[in-house]
DNA sequence: ATCCCGAGGG
DNA sequence: CCCTCTGGAT
């Protein structure tokens, strides 16, 4: 299945606007409950004024607050913005360390977060399991579990490394797309002849199909 | 109304 | 485990 995600969305990666660590771990903070789009309003003039963890450690935090607004939850994003420079700074000598361990002591940043840094800026094995990715798993009966790091681990365990990244990007992209949460549109979804959930009342499509490796 | 690649805090 | 934080687009 992760071939026709890939044929779906060929060049799934990110969507964030950015030239290096920094500014995608900053911008990854910037998303929450906010399109990217949105966030790639913002992240041009954040970055013309904080272009690394330094001065974006010492900003004026109304002077942050203003430039990010428009993307939602801006003093809570602020704040985190600010403590998560400064932890670079005091901690990792002003770098965006490459482990998920060291990045999910810094502020705002957790597993989802940490993950897409990892595989996104570093190449390295991240798949991020948001909300999209818990409940697309679920529905193609590719796990069972709610606990998001559990899922994360599941999935990894079925892809080869490189492809967890875009694969968690795909789910996304389809989850938004397609198979939403509440209406998923079975019909024109190029998963529906292998997905266990088309068959449920609430889905209601055609027939049935056994689960296959992904 | 509902959704947008969450994380921190009580 | 629940609550809160927030504005913009559709």
């Amino acid at each position: 299945m992760s071939d026709l995600l890939e044929a779906e969305y060929p060049e799934a990666l990110c969507e964030l606007d950015h030239r290096n660590p920094f500014e995608l771990l900053a911008a990854t903070i910037l998303s929450a409950q906010c399109t990217d789009a949105r966030v790639n309003m913002v992240t041009p003039a954040l970055f013309a004024k904080y272009p690394d963890a330094r001065s974006l450690a010492s900003a004026n935090p109304s002077e942050v607050e203003q430039i990010v607004r428009s993307t939602g939850f801006f003093q809570a994003k602020t704040k985190n913005l600010i403590a998560m420079a400064v932890g670079l700074v005091e901690r990792f000598g002003g770098n965006v360390p490459t482990g998920l361990d060291d990045l999910v002591t810094l502020a705002g940043v957790g597993r989802k977060t940490g993950n897409v840094v990892c595989s996104v800026a570093f190449g390295l094995p991240g798949l991020p399991v948001d909300t999209h990715v818990g409940r697309l798993s679920r529905r193609l009966g590719l796990t069972t579990e709610d606990d998001p790091v559990k899922i994360e681990l599941e999935l990894n365990s079925h892809l080869p490394a490189a492809s967890w990244g875009p694969f968690s990007l795909r789910l996304i992209l389809h989850g938004r797309r397609v198979c939403d949460a509440k209406k998923p549109a079975c019909d024109r979804c190029v998963l529906e002849h292998l997905c266990p959930s088309s068959i449920l009342p609430s889905h209601r499509r055609t027939s049935p199909t056994p689960t296959r490796p992904i």
